[in-house]
DNA sequence: CTCCAATCTTTACAGTGTCAAGTCGAAGAC
DNA sequence: GTCTTCGACTTGACACTGTAAAGATTGGAG
């Protein structure tokens, strides 16, 4: 499905990435527990051991996924904010839209990051994106008042990423039986009051 | 480990039991992702193949665990709630305490009921055992005070739900850290402040 | 031009899930 | 009491998986 009928040079130029994005679309189209490496070779056109030499096992590959994937989880939650009024809670608002966006956008790839032992998180690469994740939401809850607390914080991640959770799984059916526009707006609503209640502890 | 020396008849007695807590047991000991149907039948001490005929096949034992799961889950929060204080709020953070104590207990029991797609969700002794849970939450909520939504429920699952999965991964280094008398204490101290807010609007 | 080292392929092996066919044994028919 | 039958379990097979080792290919350094 990927390659046409290019006579592939034995060197394919930059497998990495291809081997990225074959494994982003293996991801996507089997779920993290159908993910096999021999087809994310076979999506990129190279024998099932290519992967071996850039990644070094299955578990590399989904590392480098994971580390990829916590950079744009991070940029969607900043296209929602550049679209958003600049008020702290507005701005808070939108982080989390931005973080369900992503889960409902990339389910499995949303697992691989939270709630798969797979990857190694204890990989720099991989544990830096997650901080960086991290410390944009801390930013984004100091900036609501002063004297945020680290519960405040955690209440805010927890509350956002529940739903996220729980809307990427279909198991809030309330939520889940409505209409895209009509989910998000609800989605919205529910974060804004429940962020404007830690907005004015 | 499971069968000492007893020269095992050939036919079990009550093989579906003893596969469902050997399953348990090789989901625990290897996590959802490295589970292995002859693994459970080896822990059992019978044939690879014998699971096949009381469950079909891998997604029907897990489907079946993940049943029996949403079960123990919703006693778990009964347990909690059964030693608490019986005014409305110090229930539901009980029960918020229950659900957390699961998913850490259990963590990949946990994970089998929310964020896998092997079980089969569709079946109806799981989407049942899924419902009560759900309807559990729901009286819980309606029972802080007149006049709670949609949207008071979805928020207390979301909140409970994220802090129950991200404990779970690890990913709130914050909580995580702390040794679990204290943890405990900072959990109660967060699912009280939060409830409260939304007992209060 | 030569050689090297990185890249990719081939081959092999142990392990997996599932299907088909066989074996066993207990419970009922007569 | 013997026979039959049928569910419970085993055996054997197949295609697939991840990973390791060894071979083939090629771009580029010298």
């Amino acid at each position: 499905m990927k390659k046409a009928a290019a006579p592939q040079p034995y060197h394919h130029g930059d497998l990495r990435a291809a081997l990225l994005a074959a494994g982003e679309a293996e991801l996507a189209e089997r779920g993290i527990e159908a993910f096999s490496l021999r087809g994310v070779a076979r999506r990129a056109g190279v024998s099932h051991a290519a992967p071996a030499h850039h990644f070094g096992d299955a578990g590399g590959l989904l590392t480098a996924l994971a580390t990829e994937a916590f950079h744009r989880f991070v940029q969607r939650q900043e296209r929602r904010q550049s679209k958003a009024p600049a008020d702290p809670l507005s701005q808070l608002v939108a982080a989390g839209l931005g973080y369900i966006d992503f889960a409902l956008d990339h389910p499995a790839l949303f697992r691989l990051m939270f709630s798969s032992r797979r990857p190694s998180h204890g990989t720099p690469a991989l544990a830096q994106a997650a901080n960086a994740a991290y410390d944009k939401l801390q930013r984004d809850v100091a900036a609501l008042r002063s004297g945020t607390s680290t519960t405040d914080v955690q209440t805010v991640w927890a509350l956002t990423h529940g739903l996220a959770d729980l809307l990427n799984g279909g198991r809030i059916k309330s939520l889940a039986e409505l209409r895209p526009a009509q989910r998000e707006a609800a989605v919205a609503a529910l974060l804004r009051t429940a962020l404007g209640e830690i907005a004015a502890r």
